[in-house]
DNA sequence: AGGTTATTCAACCAAATGGGTGAACATTCG
DNA sequence: CGAATGTTCACCCATTTGGTTGAATAACCT
């Protein structure tokens, strides 16, 4: 699997989760479970199809799924996109870690010397 | 504390380390420690002059410092930014699991009148 | 002082984003 | 069938974004 796909995953979850408002989504998602679009949208300041466009940011970053039943498209929040975020950051931060190892071991090597 | 500013510094993080090119500059830091400018932007087939704006837009968000010295800026990763969103993927989780236990009783309850 | 180096500022541009409106498409209801 | 409902599609618009280039600023080096 190409890396590039992956990076532009994370770059899709992370500008989905990026917008206030599709972060409020997602809360009330998972907070009352899957709820209509037409519900969704009443709920904000703002037009329904602005709610539906954005109902599609988190679509595309698997935040959400849809079910359509008959004319109504029930939408439900799906954590697990968030796995891939988590780890980006984990990794970032054992990174981090080993560096600052590293740095401690040169900084112990000098005081071998010195003494 | 308002909510406003502390939403807005989530999406202020979020939107930095949404972008792939900023993401790989702090991974950079992290792994080799504080860096010039001109170094950083060096290894980007890109003007130094938008990776200026990219450090901007990350130490707007916090997740780099700017030690200026003489004519050099060193630039720094700092990743404890990183724990406002690990704190909202955190929340939104503990809210997800409530929900869950919730749903859990009311099918036993229902169980309960069966049985 | 004068020239080179490091970095930002300012202006510009194309593309993406977040919003709105009206029409179109399905589906359900009377 | 015809009307109402739920949702998306197609445009339109202003703002933001990511990039460019050229000038300005600041500091170092003869």
């Amino acid at each position: 699997m190409g890396e590039h796909s992956q990076e532009h995953r994370l770059s899709e979850i992370l500008k989905a989760v990026s917008d206030q408002t599709r972060r409020s989504l997602l809360t009330t998602l998972v907070q009352e479970g899957p709820l209509r679009v037409t519900e969704l949208a009443g709920r904000y300041d703002m037009s329904l199809n602005a709610v539906s466009k954005h109902i599609k940011v988190l679509e595309a970053a698997g935040l959400v799924t849809r079910k359509t039943l008959g004319r109504v498209h029930l939408i439900e929040a799906d954590l697990d996109p968030v796995h891939a975020v988590d780890d980006w950051f984990g990794q970032l931060r054992s990174i981090w870690e080993l560096r600052l190892e590293r740095l401690g071991e040169l900084l112990e090597e000098g005081n071998d010397r010195d003494e």
